[in-house]
DNA sequence: AAATGTTACGAAAACGGTTTCGTGTTAATA
DNA sequence: TATTAACACGAAACCGTTTTCGTAACATTT
């Protein structure tokens, strides 16, 4: 049990002062060679490690970025941090991870913990629970005092800041486009609520697609969950009643559990239903049959996202102009698709 | 733009001094009724809230709790975060999750950045380059400096600290009993090479329940994969060259990717061959058909892992005394196994 | 009236660094 | 030899808190 090492130690040790010891850690022209040698060599020898809490008071930056997402386990989100993490660490910079668990109060007591100190910028994704009260107080305070924000895929316009998303209107279109182009015609809709941005977005693309090729807008061909869970007796009752030739899914979830559904109805996949699932994770790879997906490249995202961060964090400048940077989707062809 | 008030504007702003502003937050009863409403009235006003930074630095506590898993895409890591956070959050700590991303050097330069002053202790599991090495140094530097450590399923006995890992041994064996239970004889296990502890352990289980069922032990049947990646070539040729009626798989990955093998040679699922997978992620419950597993509880893991850390680091006590607990794994039947 | 006790607050040290500025010593210049 | 410049270092302020201790003003006791 060796407690840390300080400066006050070294330069007790050493019989210099404290400023003396800092400067020569430092390798300072103000000190002579000789002193730096004696002092570095000491310093290495009894591991000494500047407190990061004391740096970070002092120079008013803690080198740290604060990460809120609402779910931690969960795919997409964890290969958005894998980005930032690349990014931020090739940058000198620790990453923070909290979790809202998709809560309101959750993210409030996550963001003022983080913003009194801990962090130079954050990067967040709204909890569904905040987008719900479409209350965003607790985010216009930490940009009013001027921490830098990036928000990433559930964002909102009621905030400024920088923004990445994906393109969910173009991804929804290239999977109608994929549906049409192998010739299917009844073409399905499995989403939630509107009140998640990408839930909107998703919708609007699938019908913007089937506008452009002339495919008439069925509503009831939308079957529109109330939440992420899936429900079986919905999902049941719609395939029952509807005569469908293509599924696009919105999570891979609602894919897998229609494909299991349509499996056991002695219809073949793809040949008389396709699919196609909103978001490449491991699900879609090692589904029976595996999954067509729109990959949303959460970890470029991420890596956007902390590039943007950064940028605002290392430049003092006082305009504010905020960009919005679109990444475009793509679509990986798999087993489930002709 | 406003920046952030501190005790010293207040002080300034209101004619008392620092000292006074202070203990009014606190409710001191040093202060009269009169100043103390004045002062919480006006930081009330001004959304004063303290600097953790100096906070940390005067308390020399963070109430923060440092974590390092080997990757973040994971869904069992992430349901040990998910507990970690449950735990921790419930008692006032804050978490830091940081990436070792499966590499020795990230998992040393993350454990010194956070070791500096941080936080007030650690839950980490090891990286496998890390257990290849087989090199703590990194880690002994951080316990002899009286930081509190708790290591969860990939562990050490080189460290002592506290630790929490699940009985791998014991979930091999109930996978086997399963197997032997439902009329199997020719039980094969599809592993990875020892160095993961949890690798070691899992063969050793499967070994015992094979001598306690007096079903005789045949290497031909465990196939020993060098990574954790699926080499197609391997699996094709253990499942031509071998008859197997059950396997065993380390991971839910090489269960899938076994299954939908079997599942190309006209072999039934379960009746002529079942599957167990270790560790209940999202492939299991959807993988077609579902994969029986063996529950790793990562949750449970990490709010004892947080439990145990939390108390270590809220008594001073100066003995060293480490307990490790052994958490119980579950079979969770599907339709995999008959 | 003198001694003692409360009350309500401020000064200052401390946490562990960084950084500016001042200064005593020596060496170079006039 | 007197002046100046370069060198090498230390004192002290500062970041934003917490906390100990001292004390002025007033109230209470003998």
């Amino acid at each position: 049990m060796k407690p840390k090492i300080t400066l006050k130690d070294i330069a007790r040790e050493l019989e210099v002062s404290i400023s003396t010891v800092s400067k020569a850690l430092k390798n300072s022209e103000e000190i002579s060679r000789d002193t730096k040698d004696k002092i570095q060599a000491f310093a290495k020898l009894y591991n000494y490690k500047p407190n990061n809490i004391a740096v970070s008071l002092k120079n008013r930056r803690t080198k740290n970025i604060g990460v809120i997402i609402p779910d931690i386990v969960h795919h997409f989100f964890t290969t958005v941090i894998r980005g930032i993490e690349k990014y931020a660490n090739a940058k000198g910079y620790n990453v923070l991870v909290c979790v809202s668990n998709e809560g309101y109060e959750r993210e409030v007591i996550n963001m003022e913990l983080l913003a009194n100190g801990s962090i130079d910028g954050f990067i967040m994704s709204l909890s569904t629970e905040t987008q719900q009260k479409n209350d965003y107080n607790h985010i216009k305070e930490v940009t009013d005092q001027g921490i830098p924000l990036v928000m990433f895929d559930r964002v909102t316009n009621r905030i400024n800041c920088d923004k990445v998303v994906i393109d969910d209107v173009q991804g929804a279109f290239l999977a109608v486009k994929k549906f049409v182009e192998s010739g299917k015609k009844k073409i399905a809709l499995i989403t939630t609520d509107d009140y998640l941005s990408v839930g909107k977005a998703r919708t609007d693309g699938y019908k913007k697609a089937l506008a452009h090729y002339n495919i008439p807008l069925e509503e009831s061909l939308i079957l529109k969950l109330p939440s992420m869970e899936v429900e079986a007796t919905a999902f049941d009752t719609f395939f029952k009643t509807q005569v469908v030739d293509a599924v696009l899914c919105v999570n891979e979830i609602f894919a897998i559990h229609a494909m299991r559904l349509v499996h056991g109805m002695d219809k073949r996949i793809p040949e008389d239903i396709s699919f196609i699932g909103f978001t490449d994770g491991l699900l879609s790879k090692f589904a029976m049959p595996s999954l067509t997906a729109i990959a949303q490249h959460g970890e470029l995202m991420g890596e956007e996202a902390a590039r943007m961060l950064i940028e605002k964090v290392e430049t003092e400048s006082e305009e504010e102009t905020f960009i919005t940077t679109v990444l475009e989707p793509t679509l990986i062809e798999r087993a489930s698709t002709l």
